[in-house]
DNA sequence: ATGAAGATTGCCT
DNA sequence: GGCAATCTTCATG
């Protein structure tokens, strides 16, 4: 069964650390490949210069102003794509979670295959890794843009945590679980953002070896003409 | 029309 | 730690 999309039918802000501990799975003809969420990051509307719904809708980030529980997939850099889950914005606006790494917890040899390149290796806590590798491992491309993740026949979907009704992550933030449980939730500003960096709106599960590693945002220096 | 920056990654020193 | 790859989107003339 897929996660209710009332899940997702809340500010990003809300649903983002939630997220932390579900699984994500695309179902292709080569295979299932699963992923449970170390990281993610929420992102507003109009509200929230970093957001791409901050100038309006267009048609590249149309599904952000859609109804929630759906995936917004979008093209960077000439060469990578990051899935996002669409939640419920303020009226007329947007908003929405980046999904920014995970652990694979199944098909591991398909993803491995999708993300090999030449002939390293690649590690195991590196095949989701980041925004565009956790894309590439679960071969996530602007085919799945607007897809329904909470609809049982589709092929991308977003389950609860394995024996937990949301988020075993998210539960064991709240002190819910049994002592001893290592995992707590981590708050911080969002990776590569420019503006609003100050904003704490990234979450991650501490201690995680899939979580990727920090980089502020470096603006590219103007290219130097020589006379 | 033209140019710069971008919710990134991998390879180089 | 620095930079190229590669193309879409947005701002400016």
């Amino acid at each position: 069964m897929p996660i209710s999309r009332d899940f997702f039918a809340r500010h990003a802000v809300e649903v983002a650390p939630d997220l932390l501990g579900c699984v994500l799975e695309h179902q292709t003809e080569a295979g299932l490949v699963a992923v449970e969420l170390t990281e993610v990051e929420a992102y507003a509307g109009r509200s929230d210069p970093a957001s791409h719904a901050y100038r309006g809708k267009t048609r590249r980030n149309a599904v952000m102003f859609g109804p929630p529980g759906h995936a917004y997939v979008y093209f960077t850099y000439g060469m990578h794509f990051c899935v996002n889950m669409v939640c419920l914005g303020e009226e007329g606006s947007a908003s929405a979670v980046l999904l920014r790494a995970g652990a694979i917890i199944e098909g591991e040899d398909l993803a491995r295959a999708r993300r090999t390149r030449g002939t390293a290796r690649v590690a195991s806590r590196d095949l989701a890794r980041g925004p565009a590798r956790l894309c590439q491992a679960l071969d996530i491309d602007l085919r799945l843009d607007g897809a329904d993740v909470c609809a049982a026949e589709s092929p991308l979907q977003v389950r609860a945590g394995a024996g937990n009704p949301v988020s075993s992550a998210a539960l064991a933030a709240r002190g819910d679980d049994p002592p001893g449980t290592p995992r707590r939730i981590a708050t911080g500003p969002r990776v590569g953002v420019s503006s609003a960096a100050d904003i704490p709106w990234r979450f991650w599960v501490d201690g995680d070896p899939t979580v990727s590693v920090y980089r502020a945002h470096v603006p590219k220096r103007p290219k130097l003409v020589t006379p």
